[in-house]
DNA sequence: GAAGACATGTAAGAGGTTACATGATTGT
DNA sequence: ACAATCATGTAACCTCTTACATGTCTTC
């Protein structure tokens, strides 16, 4: 059992879902957090199947091609619900970009303020999804989003995860970009 | 060339290093932004020296055994420069706590409480670690940290991404926290 | 003489990315 | 016809982790 497969029961314990829909599903939802291909989803489903974690049926369409629907077993509701519940052991972040910044001292200070200013484009365009998703959220589901044992509770932390990350990305490169401004004026 | 060998390059371009110094360092400095093992940190070495991006030098020493000393080539050093200005496609986060959070619902609030507060106490200790090496290097080399053509800036950026991190984090576990303390009075 | 830091490697396997491959159905 | 979306898979390759393996030198 890898982190993986947890995730994709994270979904699928809330709705049932095709290998097509979670590709969906992580992507928008979940992607933040663990993003995936679709070239590990189908596999692995296959393996949780083996282990009876969860099942499928076929679902015929009319005006798309057929899927198979998998659904939790109890045995794949159990192994989410420990798995939750578990101590997890604090990440280390793994970012290409603030390894960059170890070695910004390298680089001519006119590029490295570009690339400063990409990151914060970038990172401004993100907070932007995840605080539009939010704000759905919020319209559609209202008060619930505050009550701890509905799943909207935990849509909405994980993006406010999100949100939160971005913002602290966008204050960081923010902070360099006036230090680099104010030794190099005029950039 | 992959993200691990311009890591290494980033320390070898301060100062010449052994694959065992090497390892200490990516733990103590670059650590939060790539952390790395021994057994990844040697044969990538080799694979580096092929290339012609560093070279080596057995150094025999007195009280210790020999060890061989990396130092950058012309051509590692021009890799290093050109990979920094490089636009970086910003990274998605792999966080499996996060990722767990997205699944709370499905927890007992009590064990999630516990959970969150494990990891407070984690977050707390490594922004203490981050904020102290800071301190450190302050003190040792005081405005400095302020030229951007210094190593040192660059070593200051870094960290304080870190902790900038580190605080969002914890902003965010405390505001689930109160989320759930909010819910069930009493835990 | 045992433990621990210093020092350097290899091997097996898991996890993840990129590319290859196929086919249905809808809209233009 | 062609592109786009829906839908599911396999294969090759790279990266990373875990485990195996060896040897030096110092301190207790």
């Amino acid at each position: 059992m890898n982190t993986l497969s947890y995730a994709l029961l994270s979904l699928i314990a809330r709705a049932p879902l095709s290998g097509y829909d979670l590709l969906q599903q992580m992507k928008q939802r979940v992607g933040p957090m663990w993003p995936v291909r679709h070239s590990q989803i189908y596999p692995e489903l296959a393996r949780m199947e083996e282990q009876g974690l969860i099942t499928y049926e076929v679902v015929e369409q009319v005006e798309r091609p057929a899927k198979k629907v998998y659904h939790l077993t109890d045995a794949g509701r159990q192994a989410l619900r420990q798995w939750v519940t578990e101590p997890t052991q604090a990440n280390t972040l793994r970012d290409e970009f603030i390894l960059k910044a170890y070695s910004l001292w390298l680089a001519d200070p006119q590029q490295a303020l570009a690339r400063f200013r990409e990151q914060q484009q970038e990172h401004i365009q993100r907070r932007g999804e995840h605080e539009a998703t939010l704000a759905r959220l919020r319209q559609s589901w209202g008060a619930e989003l505050d009550q701890p044992r509905s799943p909207l509770f935990s849509s909405a932390i994980a993006l406010r995860y999100a949100i939160g990350y971005e913002q602290h990305y966008l204050a960081w490169l923010q902070q360099v970009i006036e230090a680099l401004e104010q030794a190099h004026p005029g950039a």
